[in-house]
DNA sequence: CTGGGTAACATTTTT
DNA sequence: TGTTACCCAG
């Protein structure tokens, strides 16, 4: 085969070869590093330092294994700990563990922290993301599902475009059925392995005219002639291939001896299955997860898998984590009480040794501006209390919530960080020039050519693409090779078919290069010498030299691979947030991004029926949907080391309308013993509304708070005198119709000294500081540089 | 083919 | 209210 692997997954693992299964200690041992004296009696200094729970969690190295892992209960150390102990108890080589988390970060900081304890970093085993492991195996048999080893990994955009394309040649208006609802059906049904073949034509309801489930089959075998997948075919193929070639199967049972899975509680179906298959010879699998947290349902996640362990996995030892080593008693209480509420739960009480604590305080407000003014003022008196920014974090429901608070802290001047915006890989620019590179690595990628073939503009408009489709499906060929016939053709106007042919050699050329040439060198070669670089040079909004910036850390980052194709299968993979800025900031995101994280002290607004639970979340799964609404308010409130702060406004405006709302059930569902009321003058602080009796798990569909619209108010609906209480500087006049800078002037704030400015908007500034850094501020903060001091 | 205008729309997000 | 996708006029 011509194709060869950047890294040959079996390199290092002597059961792949020849070698019969002998005794793989012997390898150990050059794994194990300077630690290695084999002692079967010897002491493990690391078990010590657990309480009994975790060790026996981490001892518990054979058969099926369920750690129920409550909110900082030490859970990432018990993982850790237990694969160390895999390795220096020499039950195990490195290569012959696999262990599975969802996101890289995850995978990350296993291995780190498990290079810590053991002293070394073990080589050559499998650490990673369901999807990357997945990658790799397909990336070695991927002609048993008719691929070729050098397949595409899709993203959104090319999903999104190809089910549009789709749903256009069958005629179906995507006005009626968008792509994305259609793509999300698609996906769905991989979440839960189901292939077209495992599905009637019924299927798929009415969306997309009833005929949803023939189209995803037209999806499936456009993906295979692109040579691509999306990420859900990553672990449909590899189990496909599991389950039809028992050879290759035996192959991965004769290496994992070992497996260990972690946030269990979010495994999808595809994923069940895979795990399923792959632990079935040895059965040694243990999966780490709480139940309470399960908060990805929307995405595939199958809270199932967890509640059922048992039963899947016969024989299963369970241990509870149960001590929190986080949170006060007081917000272990609040939290307990809440999520006692919901049915679908294994049960387990957590528990702590530390005091109380301050109690969880629940705060009314007169609308969303009071309770960003509220909260503005909390976190400028801890400041004062010497509570480092860092230590702080606003969690929100949805991400338009994050917009009142980033206006009030931009007026007072306090540094903060939104967390979770677009990520670097879905930047526009980004995603040109990787498309770049994908048509000089593969030159048959037709979504990436599609995508860069008129940019910067070539004259190629929708009249010469249709030309170039026609072409290629009359032949069936790629989008390359007809671009490639048309120049030789009249076909194309003459003008046309030069740029179009100047093109394809560029690419060609390019390709060839990759040989000799440095691939960031190339990457750099390939954005300039096709217009792309410049295209952004002579823009001149605001954020182009922001996006020349990205551009220039996409070649910087190609550094750390040794090929163009290493990088382009990270980048599918790993696109991850780039971290935020440094500095002492608080830090506002939401609860879904706040999972595994902690702060000392957490704000939690915005709780009031509708928003949080989400009206939308209701409507549409109805009781299981409340209950994961109330995990995600569990997870906001287990983030908080020493106090939480819960907040609702009585009026909110979302998409330009005043509406009000009653305070969420979930305030109600706090045990009042560890809760301090308070309320804005001339409101009345908690629920009310549903008063204090048993509604338990909230009966059927009765969904009564809910918003009540005030039609096209342009004001709160009523005087706002009374926030007036702590409000010395009350609300800055508006009435500064357009900011007096320009892109580019100097100026001059107390704080952050000079800058120029990048960005205006309104009276709001984007300036770079020479000294500290790009940051937004009002322009009532800065004077021009020239009357500066 | 291109850029501007407007109408529809508007959780949560990793890989 | 703010953003994005699509349509039409230049």
């Amino acid at each position: 085969m011509s194709d060869s692997f950047d890294t040959d997954p079996f390199a290092d693992d002597p059961l792949a070869d020849a070698a019969p299964a002998d005794d793989p200690l012997s390898h150990a041992a050059s794994h194990a590093g300077p630690a290695a004296a084999p002692a079967p009696m010897q002491r493990f200094a690391y078990l010590d330092g657990l309480n009994p729970s975790q060790r026996a969690a981490v001892e518990a190295l054979d058969g099926p294994v369920l750690v129920l892992a409550g909110a900082g209960t030490g859970k990432t150390r018990v993982l850790t700990t237990r694969l160390g102990h895999l390795l220096m108890t020499r039950r195990a080589a490195a290569f012959q563990i696999l262990a599975v988390t969802f996101t890289n970060k995850a995978a990350r900081e296993m291995r780190e922290r498990v290079a810590a304890l053991v002293g070394i970093e073990p080589e050559g085993w499998w650490l990673g993301t369901f999807h990357a492991l997945a990658a790799r195996i397909l990336r070695r048999h991927a002609e048993l599902v008719g691929l070729k080893s050098n397949f595409t990994i899709l993203d959104t955009d090319d999903q999104i475009r190809l089910v549009k394309q789709l749903l256009e040649a069958a005629n179906i208006d995507t006005k009626k059925w968008p792509p994305r609802q259609l793509l999300g059906a698609f996906e769905r049904w991989k979440d839960r392995g189901l292939t077209p073949d495992r599905l009637n034509a019924g299927d798929g309801g009415d969306v997309a005219g009833g005929q949803s489930v023939a189209l995803y089959r037209a999806y499936q075998e456009r993906l295979r002639t692109l040579n691509a997948c999306d990420f859900g075919d990553l672990l449909l193929h590899t189990l496909e291939i599991f389950q039809k070639h028992p050879d290759v199967l035996a192959e991965y049972h004769r290496k994992f001896k070992y497996i260990l899975v972690d946030e269990y509680q979010d495994t999808n179906v595809a994923q069940y299955l895979w795990l399923r298959i792959l632990s079935q010879a040895h059965k040694n699998i243990c999966c780490v997860g709480d139940e309470d947290q399960s908060i990805y349902a929307w995405r595939g996640a199958e809270i199932g898998n967890i509640l059922r362990f048992e039963t899947d996995f016969p024989g299963a030892t369970i241990v509870k984590l149960e001590q929190n080593y986080r949170s006060t008693g007081h917000i272990l209480a609040a939290a307990s009480g809440l999520i006692a509420h919901n049915k679908g739960r294994l049960g387990k009480t957590l528990w702590t040794q530390a005091d109380g604590g301050e109690p969880v305080r629940v705060k009314a407000v007169w609308d969303g501006e009071e309770e960003a003014r509220w909260v503005g003022d909390e976190i400028e008196a801890l400041q004062r209390k010497g509570v480092p920014l860092a230590q702080i974090a606003i969690l929100v429901r949805a991400g338009f919530q994050t917009r009142e608070f980033e206006e009030r802290f931009i007026t007072m001047g306090l540094p903060y960080k939104v967390l979770g915006g677009p990520r670097f890989y879905e930047r526009q620019e980004i995603r040109d020039a990787m498309a770049y590179f994908r048509v000089v690595n593969s030159p048959d990628d037709d979504l990436a050519f599609e995508r860069i073939v008129n940019l910067p503009k070539r004259g190629v408009g929708p009249a010469a693409m249709q030309t170039l489709y026609t072409a290629a499906r009359a032949r069936g060929v790629s989008l390359t090779d007809a671009a490639w016939l048309l120049t030789d053709t009249d076909e194309l106007k003459p003008k046309l078919r030069s740029t179009l042919r100047g093109l394809l050699q560029d690419f060609f050329r390019w390709r060839t290069m990759l040989d000799t040439v440095p691939h960031t060198e190339m990457a750099r070669l390939i954005l300039d010498e096709s217009g792309y670089t410049r295209m952004w040079q002579e823009d001149k909004t605001p954020e182009a030299p922001g996006r020349l910036e990205n551009l220039k850390e996409l070649v910087t980052a190609m550094g750390d691979f040794e090929t163009l194709a290493g990088f382009l299968e990270h980048v599918a993979l790993v696109m991850e947030n780039a971290e935020a800025a440094g500095g002492d900031q608080v830090t506002v995101m939401t609860l879904h991004g706040a999972k595994g994280l902690e702060f000392d002290r957490v704000f939690l607004p915005g709780w009031e029926e509708g928003v949080f639970p989400n009206q939308r979340a209701l409507d549409e799964t109805g009781i299981a949907g409340l209950e994961e609404e109330r995990r995600l308010a569990y997870v906001g409130l287990t983030r908080a080391r020493k106090r939480a702060y819960v907040s609702h406004a009585a009026n909110r405006r979302l998409y330009g309308n005043w509406v009000s709302a009653l305070p969420s059930r979930f305030v109600d569902e706090l045990p009042q013993e560890v809760v301090e009321t308070e309320a804005a003058p001339g409101l009345r602080a908690g629920g009310g509304a549903m008063g204090g009796g048993a509604m338990g798990g909230g009966a059927m569909g009765g969904f009564g708070g809910g918003f009540a619209f005030r039609g096209q108010t342009r004001q709160p609906p009523a005087p706002k005198t009374i926030t007036l209480e702590q409000g010395a500087y009350a609300v800055a006049p508006r009435a500064r119709p357009e900011s007096a800078f320009n892109k580019g002037s100097r100026v001059f704030h107390q704080k952050f000294g000079y800058g120029t400015v990048r960005g205006v908007e309104q009276d709001k500034l984007e300036i770079d500081f020479d000294q500290s850094g790009t940051k937004k501020v009002m322009d009532s903060f800065v004077v021009p540089a020239e009357k500066a001091g």
